[in-house]
DNA sequence: TATTATAATTAGGCTTGCCTAATTTTTTGA
DNA sequence: TCAAAAAATTAGGCAAGCCTAATTATAATA
């Protein structure tokens, strides 16, 4: 009974915001938040609540918040995957910096192809990850296994690697590049500051910076 | 003074239509014309051309039709770039067929990023035409010269090779591919019927085909 | 608990881009 | 030239998605 319909632009934009908001997991998943993840109106919100509700794409209850429902979680993960493959053609094969690939990843997760997915992903190679260290969902929905800590949470006098930022936005990434943190990057946590929590890391080359600790928590480390 | 704005989707599909219809060169680019080709109704069509002209990108007169102004003209033949580009990409890279490309790239070609065409071209190595035959305007705006003319004004015994289809459906294309007609495919006219047009071809392997005169009016060889 | 702040909802409105039906204009050809 | 056909336009409407402003529920706190 694989009642198949298809979601409009905005539609895959709320469900994908759900998605994100869920995983983030800060409780329950309320309009406002969603409002304020898409950047718009709390009442435009209710709006289409009512509409992915209709079409089963998620629950909605005023308490509870939005969950997706199996197939509402199907479209989303699917929007992830075609975000996060597009991501990775753009940094390796059109040469695009990581602070750039999201913006363009955000049109392209939308075009529809059966096969699109797929074959982009066997063209890549099978990425397991994207540029900003994201996994990619597979195929079938799974996710790879990711284990990372964040670097706020790290021990001091510990080598580790960066393996992850949990914001695309170009001002952060642009940011981390010129302090001279990438992803993969070995980085050895020196200090980490009482009164502010900031953090004083070792790069290669024997160079060291602070990272404020609103930074540290953007950034996962293994 | 270029007041560069943006165009929505249904805009960019209207200049495209302007600019397809204009090139065919069936005389006035009509409302009806552009109706037909977009598969709607006249009085959106109306709509829209108000709005177009507002914008300055046509110019429009229920007794000459409408034209490209050159800022509508540059918009369309960036579209038309684009959506040539992906199609090289979904066939060479991604291994689709010529029947399957322009539905997709029929999508890709509104992606915006204004560095994306040129590294793409440069990812792709600078073709000159997309999987049908179509020449890819360059960077600059420019065509690249082709000159061909329709198999069904093709003098009979002569060697030639098909340089172009002129209708991209899948229909279309699946039925040329059924016949043994690919691009690039050298064939022999044998005959042109009298009675009704239809002209007799040899491809590879002496293997011979009946094309029917409107079929061969949307082939071109060289 | 009563008050206040926050969240959710409702009502009403706007733009885009499409539609149908009716009307007017233009073209065609008898 | 004039009637019939084709093309263009106008009027009125509709759904998607957004908005603001006003209202109602819920949560937080003195």
């Amino acid at each position: 009974m694989a009642t198949t319909t298809t979601q409009t632009l905005s539609e895959e934009n709320y469900l994908k915001a759900i998605y994100h908001l869920e995983k983030q997991g800060h409780g329950k998943v309320s309009a406002t938040a969603i409002a304020e993840e898409l950047d718009n109106n709390p009442a435009s919100v209710v709006d289409m609540l009512k509409r992915l509700s209709d079409k089963k794409l998620i629950q909605y209850d005023k308490n509870k918040g939005a969950v997706l429902t199996a197939s509402g979680q199907k479209v989303a993960v699917l929007i992830v995957r075609k975000h996060r493959l597009w991501e990775v053609f753009l940094h390796d094969k059109l040469g695009y910096s990581w602070d750039e690939v999201h913006d363009i990843a955000e049109q392209l997760e939308h075009i529809r192809d059966y096969d699109l997915p797929d074959r982009l992903d066997k063209f890549l190679g099978f990425p397991k990850y994207d540029p900003h260290g994201d996994p990619i969902p597979q195929s079938n929905g799974n996710l790879p296994a990711f284990s990372s800590i964040l670097l706020s949470d790290a021990v001091v006098n510990r080598k580790m690697k960066v393996v992850k930022v949990s914001d695309d936005s170009p001002d952060f990434l642009r940011y981390l590049e010129k302090q001279g943190i990438g992803l993969n990057q070995p980085i050895l946590i020196k200090e980490i500051q009482e009164f502010d929590k900031s953090v004083l890391v070792e790069l290669k080359g024997k160079k060291e910076v602070y990272l404020s600790a609103e930074a540290a928590k953007k950034i996962f480390v293994k």
